[in-house]
DNA sequence: ATCAAAAAACCGTACTGTATGGTACGGTAA
DNA sequence: TTACCGTACCATACAGTACGGTTTTTTGAT
């Protein structure tokens, strides 16, 4: 039932999918780029090709098409950010791995525009903010407690709050290039950074964790 | 000499010495909570009082008057965060009264709303994020920075880089309640909960510094 | 010290030109 | 028939300008 439903039963409704993904390809674009107030729906029908009066009868308001983004947005960050947390070798192993892997996919242009873009909007779309956490920083969090719970049981680490020492890690990890980032005081990456940044997060946070 | 510049030679000049202080007054009030395009000059001057063409025979645009804005809100910022690191007591002590008042200060809806408008506006106005990153964060990681190294010296913590120390301590401080209020996940803080993020932050901190 | 005149600052209101979300419509394409 | 196109249009918003009249401050004369 559920996959009849999903599945485009005509040339034309394939077509106006097709044309819905373009805008929200070119909407999702511009609004990282310019924000929500310096995007235009002049501009987005200009990049898509067409006339405008085809963008309207696709969205009819400019907020709608922003909700629509928005949720388009936050899903791909989560789908990026579902790691498949490798369990193998020993703890600062996976660990590093993790760190490695999240700062990687956070620190990315597309990544710090869509952060940035949600802190801007918060006040404009209360809810933005919300479901970017639970599709974001909460999914994480609660990916990495999950291993570093089995970790304390296995008596690898002190016993702690899993959720707690995830929360730690992560905001360890995001002291460094990616506050740096998220501000403009670099505009991107110098070669090693993050390696640095993982490294220092992981010197202290293995120390503090370390069995009793 | 500058005693001399600084002082109003004349009525006049007191007189708009005191409608520019007032004009950004309502001015940062008003970016605060809009952002830079929510801002109209119209509304600043309907709460200013007075006539438009007032306002404008002050500021010739809506950008100078973003800068000036900007410039003093950023320094009120660093004058805040100019902490009195009172030393008595044992590094703990010490570490600990510092986290409470940095996070106190960096937690009031001003800091918070501050700190979205920069981010917000990092790529309209680049030199935005640069100036409140030396004033701010920069400003706390050294303070900070310049007691962990004097710790070090006298043996009480690990020797390590202080710098990036300090950027730990404060990363961790940030990673509960200040993200949360950041991203609207919160409005506003439950009594305790600094506290516990601050437990939480030294914790793992002076853990991770134990003297070897 | 006082006062009148001049200069500067200010007010309220109207206006300008541009921009933007959104609408309308005749003609064409699928 | 439906969807789309290109173009024109509408109403509103907003940074910024203009202008005649009023208020405040300064200046210079007495």
């Amino acid at each position: 039932m559920a996959s009849v439903a999903d599945c485009p039963t005509s040339r034309r409704e394939a077509r106006r999918e097709s044309r819905r993904d373009a805008i929200l390809q070119v909407a999702s674009d511009s609004f990282l780029e310019f924000g929500y107030a310096g995007t235009t729906m002049s501009a987005i029908a200009a990049t898509l090709g067409g006339s405008k009066g085809t963008l309207w009868s696709y969205y009819p308001s400019k907020e709608l098409l922003f909700n629509d983004v928005l949720d388009r947005l936050t899903r791909d960050f989560r789908a990026r950010l579902t790691l498949i947390l490798k369990t193998q070798g020993d703890v600062e192993t996976t660990l590093r791995r993790f760190c490695a892997e999240f700062l990687r996919k956070v620190t990315t242009p597309e990544s710090i525009a869509l952060y940035r873009l949600i802190i801007s909007e918060t006040s404009r779309f209360p809810e933005v903010g919300r479901i970017f956490y639970e599709r974001g920083p909460r999914l994480t969090q609660h990916q990495l407690a999950g291993y570093f719970s089995g970790a304390i049981d296995r008596g690898l680490v002190r016993k702690a709050d899993p959720l707690q020492a995830a929360r730690q890690l992560i905001g360890l990890c995001l002291s460094g290039s990616h506050q740096r980032l998220l501000t403009g005081v670099i505009d991107e990456l110098e070669p090693g950074q993050l390696d640095e940044d993982i490294d220092r997060a992981m010197d202290i946070f293995m120390r503090g964790y370390a069995p009793e």
